[in-house]
DNA sequence: GTAAACCTGGCA
DNA sequence: TGCCAGGTTTAC
């Protein structure tokens, strides 16, 4: 669910509800996610007020007004919504922020690999370590790719799903990206030309922005802020559409496993 | 590099 | 019953 569209589609519901509403009240029912849910989280949060978010590859960053960030990370199966009125605790509903004028922000993440934390040192070294956005023309580019490529013997899949590289691709959309660039997701980084790099900048451009417009993909249970289902799953070419027809040139569709992760292309116009 | 780990739910 | 899942980290 929660790559780079997913929660920028999350931001963008959360932020005109967040924004201005002062934390009166955190419930913890869980003792930790990726990190601990603690005192030190909720004294973190207590009385401070969200002046603004932004987003950082997969990460959802709340600025709050002493300054500090709270961070999120959706893991696998995390959803972060603003609830209106009272609102009583369900499964999976680890943490619950109440605020002074009234709603609750409910993290929900039956998995468990999510993350919710205040100003911490690991979490800054990965965003300060994480490569550009996608959407960043000025840094990410097909010379940038270039420049990356001399070091490794990696497959283009790999290296597209590396946070280093760029911030915010997971499986569903590095598929969908090496679909529009027409490249099958084995292929080593090291024999791609410039124009393949090219291709696959710009397929990423495409499909990223796309994705967002379209308010991100909904396979089993991605939900928004407010608890929108997105629309991009119904434009997607090639994930999880093992033996349906290329929506180009109705070849049937291949599953492989590259990089531990399932991975699917045409084999005809994937080259 | 690759495998296994974290955890739950859904589906064949 | 067993396998798979949008992610990341840790250990061979």
């Amino acid at each position: 669910m929660p790559e780079l569209p997913e929660v920028e589609t999350i931001r963008v519901s959360l932020d005109p509800v967040l924004v201005g509403r002062t934390i009166a009240d955190v419930e913890l029912r869980a003792p930790m996610l990726r990190r601990p849910l603690d005192q030190t989280l909720r004294t973190a949060l207590l009385g401070r007020r969200i002046v603004g978010s932004s987003r950082r590859g997969k990460y959802l960053l709340l600025a709050l007004s002493d300054g500090r960030t709270w961070f999120f990370h959706m893991g696998m199966s995390g959803r972060l919504r603003f609830v209106d009125g009272e609102h009583l605790p369900a499964l999976h509903e680890h943490l619950l922020a109440r605020f002074v004028e009234g709603g609750t922000l409910v993290f929900h993440d039956p998995r468990r690999f999510g993350l919710s934390v205040v100003e911490d040192a690991a979490v800054s070294k990965l965003l300060a370590d994480m490569g550009p956005e996608p959407l960043d023309e000025q840094r990410f580019t097909a010379q940038y790719l270039c420049s990356r490529r001399a070091t490794t013997r990696r497959s283009i899949k790999d290296v597209l799903m590396d946070q280093r590289v760029v911030a915010g691709l997971g499986n569903i959309y590095v598929n969908e990206i090496l679909f529009r660039a027409g490249l099958r997701p084995r292929r080593s980084i090291k024999r791609l030309t410039a124009a393949d790099l090219e291709r696959v900048v710009e397929a990423t451009r495409t499909v990223i922005a796309d994705a967002i417009e379209h308010r991100g993909s909904t396979i089993s249970d991605f939900l928004d802020g407010i608890g929108r289902r997105g629309g991009y799953q119904w434009r997607h070419c090639v994930y999880d559409r093992e033996g349906q027809p290329c929506p180009s040139c109705r070849t049937p569709i291949k599953a492989v496993i590259v990089g531990q992760r399932s991975s699917f292309y045409c084999p005809k116009c994937q080259r």
